[in-house]
DNA sequence: CGGGCGGCCTGGAGGC
DNA sequence: TGCCTCCAGGCCGCCC
């Protein structure tokens, strides 16, 4: 579920509550998620020092001392949240971690779609989940030269080829309508039929759009609530996205839903050619 | 190989 | 009230 924005709102809230914390014990209540947790993992937390958190793509990287790393991905439905232990355990709470301070993380993720494993600093970029990733939209060589050395030639949808990760690293299918709505592009549109002047406009709307959810805190559409468990705001803001039947906020048509794939694409018929 | 599709899971919404 | 189907923000593997 959660995309780059929410991600990055998790993280920055991570940090701040875990930073320099260590982790005095670790509970695995259920190991079955997209893959096994390893049985390792306890004894291989127990006792260190978290550095720091952030982000690789969708993926969470909590640093701990000696260059050793847990690594997150939350799936679609995974939380990473920082609770008093007060709180009573959810259904789905598959891990929990106890701090020197007596505060608790806790993931959560009912459809167990997440993945977490111990790792470290010379493995990560080598790791078959993160070693084929494309450029994050706020790496400085992220421009519409790269995005159009995909679009060339692709016969793929647009809308699909926003959602490689290969090619972008953290954009989800909300992220891809509302990108694509901003430049009047359809999501449907065969990707080498694009000018490189549309690419550009689109390869330089990512980060903006990007960076407008994270001010909003990520979207929260369902299931997404940052380290502290709180909503988001950008379901606020969205354009297309979920929002079929309802009206443009430009031209006030009606806004479509189609199936592309698996997957609804949204957009609006006047506004997007 | 590029590109499309189904499967993995649970839960919530809506139809009957 | 329940039972059914459909749908969900991701990712992977299989197939043509």
């Amino acid at each position: 579920m959660p995309e780059l924005p929410e991600i990055e709102t998790i993280c920055r809230g991570l940090r701040s509550h875990l930073a320099g914390r260590r982790i005095t014990r670790v509970e695995i209540f259920e190991p079955r998620l997209r893959h096994v947790i390893d049985p390792g993992l306890p004894g291989f937390l127990r006792g260190k020092t978290i550095i720091d958190v952030d982000r690789r793509a969708k993926y969470v990287v909590i640093r701990l001392e000696n260059k050793n790393i847990w690594l997150f991905h939350l799936g679609m439905s995974g939380k990473l949240i920082h609770v008093s232990p007060n709180m009573p355990r959810q259904k789905h709470d598959h891990i929990v971690v106890t701090l020197d301070n007596l505060q608790e993380l806790r993931y959560h993720d009912p459809r167990r779609f997440g993945l977490s494993l111990a790792t470290s600093e010379p493995e990560l970029d080598h790791l078959p989940q993160l070693r084929d990733l494309g450029l994050d939209p706020f790496d400085p060589s992220f421009n519409g030269q790269y995005l159009y050395s995909f679009t060339r030639g692709s016969r793929r949808r647009i809308r699909d080829l926003l959602l490689d990760q290969q090619i972008i690293a953290g954009i989800g299918n909300i992220y891809a309508n509302e990108i694509l709505s901003r430049v009047g592009v359809r999501p449907t549109v065969r990707s080498f039929r694009l000018t490189r002047e549309t690419v550009a406009r689109i390869a330089a709307m990512i980060p903006t759009v990007m960076n407008e959810a994270i001010r909003w805190c990520g979207t929260s559409f369902s299931d997404y609530r940052d380290a502290d468990d709180k909503f988001g705001e950008f379901q606020n803001h969205l354009r297309v996205y979920d929002r079929a039947g309802e009206r443009c906020r430009k031209c006030a048509s009606t806004i479509k839903r189609i199936a592309m794939g698996n997957r609804s694409a949204f957009y609006c018929p006047s506004c997007q050619s």
